[in-house]
RNA sequence: GGAGGAGUGGCCGAGAGGUCGAAGGCGCUCGCCUGCUAAGCGAGUGUACGGGCUAAAACCCGUACCGCGGGUUCGAAUCCCGCCUCCUCCGCCA
């Protein structure tokens, strides 16, 4: 949520900037909102103030035993108190319906974000490795998994639908093999805290990350509860300080949790039908970070390597990409993505997105902290970032460690989490 | 699922229709004292929103906030209803 006195003081400001996502956004029926609502708060303000004094007299009143004049006295706020109830209802119609408004405003991009319409619009700003060298024509990872026995998507269509897969052996195995081999990583090498949250969330969580109310439609929601799956750990992780004060001393504090995610996909129809890469299920190693706001970009670099270190250790060429003011997440200020080489699909595949929300989600999850010189609660910066996504890993692992026989290599810093296998190879019907 | 109990400031904890933003304590800030530290002494210390002043603050005024949402009342932290969360006991269960 954007600051709305921010908004009251440079709309022209926000408005351009907004505008570079490539919409317009209703930032003039806001102000209108606002003007409407300090009016009217204005009155009923005076109302309840004079309430106040009236009824404090009544009180004293009655205790001076005149009784009459007291009551003739509360006759005359009654009345008052009607009237009051009608403004306080137009009042909190207008509050509502601005609140709604300023949930529907993304974020402001950051002044470093390149503008652009959309993808195209994108930076490449670093790249890692090159290539594997592969003397045959590299299959995609569909083919090689079904091959070695350790994908299974027929079976997921009939135990469930489209969209969802089966792991067999070397497969479940190696999944696991890179959730530990993750949190390892970032708990013992990058020094986050690991935390293993509910799959499923609240809506005020969902607001908390700005997910609802705008993206209902992407959600998975319970029958009967107001409870969602969750579409990414960002969500509970974010919102474990929801409404608490944290102390500076205490900052920047870091979290990386295994998740699995759940996403409808609505509106992806017909991309990626093939393959493990768009699932409505799939596990993800998150990295989520609060930060007192001076810190915020240099702590988006770190961010990024964390999650870059871990393809560095697979030994697998990415490239990074910065996200272009019309390519960027609703919540986001910030976007750099990380795309895995995936040579059996000849393209770059998005395999962790690291952002940072500034106070954004902090303003509507309410995440302050208190200044280490005592100053007033301070809204905190929100950061998070894939660690990464391990079905696109795995995907790219196949593809990338393939050889001409069919077998898979495993990489080197995998072996010790497979039980020291070092390469999967098909199984003789 | 059944029966009870509880949710108050950064934290702990009193208050049980009127002058209560709320005693007291802890913590924190500033000052005093003191070889240093600790202890001690004194003062201060909630948040949000709106208004005034201002370059902006500080500051001043007002309103709201005692888990959340309604209601009763001239007036609600306090009474009533619904919900949420936590705790205890019983039952069930991975």
């Amino acid at each position: 949520m954007l600051d709305l006195k921010l908004i009251r003081e440079k709309p022209e400001w926000v408005k351009a900037r907004l505008s570079t996502r490539g919409q317009d956004f209703p930032v003039e029926e806001i102000l209108s909102l606002d003007q409407q609502r300090r009016e009217l708060l204005q009155k009923v303000e005076s109302l309840r103030h004079l309430r106040k004094e009236k009824s404090e007299q009544i009180g004293s009143l009655k205790k001076q035993g005149k009784d009459e004049e007291a009551n003739f006295l509360a006759q005359e706020v009654k009345k008052l108190g009607e009237e009051l109830k009608t403004l306080e209802a137009e009042l909190s119609q207008v509050e509502n319906n601005l609140q709604e408004k300023l949930l529907y405003l993304p974020n402001i991009p950051h002044e470093t974000v390149p503008v652009g319409k959309d993808d195209s619009g994108n930076v490449v700003v670093k790249r890692w490795g090159e290539p594997p060298e592969i003397g045959f024509e590299p299959k995609p990872h569909w083919e090689i998994g079904e091959n070695l026995g350790i994908l299974d998507f027929e079976r997921a269509g009939k135990i469930t639908g489209s969209r969802f897969v089966v792991y067999f052996n070397e497969g479940a195995l190696l999944e696991r093999a890179l959730i530990n081999f993750m949190l390892d990583l970032h708990v013992k090498k990058h020094g986050y805290k690991e935390v293993l949250p509910p799959f499923i969330v609240n809506e005020t969580s969902l607001i908390g990350t700005a997910q609802l109310p705008k993206f209902k439609e992407d959600l998975f929601k319970l029958e009967g509860w107001n409870y969602y799956l969750i579409p990414t750990a960002e969500v509970p992780v974010t919102n474990l300080h929801r409404d608490e004060i944290l102390r500076e001393e205490d900052l920047p504090l870091y979290y990386t949790a295994y998740t699995p995610c759940f996403r409808s996909e609505a509106g992806s129809h017909g991309r990626d039908t093939r393959g493990i890469v768009r699932q409505h299920q799939f596990n993800k190693v998150e990295l989520v970070k609060f930060v007192v706001p001076e810190t915020s970009y240099d702590e988006l670099e770190n961010l990024l390597l964390d999650a870059e270190e871990v393809l560095q250790l697979l030994g697998l060429h990415y490239r990074v990409v910065a996200l272009c003011t019309g390519d960027l997440g609703f919540a986001s200020a910030k976007t750099y993505d990380i795309e895995v080489w995936a040579p059996g699909q000849k393209r770059y595949v998005e395999i962790s997105s690291c952002s940072n929300f500034e106070d954004f989600q902090a303003r509507r999850a309410n995440l302050r902290y208190r200044p280490k010189d005592g100053g007033k609660p301070r809204f905190v910066h929100t950061l998070n970032g894939s660690g990464l996504a391990i079905g696109r890993t795995v995907m790219a692992i196949l593809e990338n460690y393939q050889q001409e026989d069919g077998s898979v290599l495993i990489p080197e810093v995998l072996r010790p989490y497979m039980g020291g296998l070092e390469k999967i190879t098909p199984k003789k019907a």
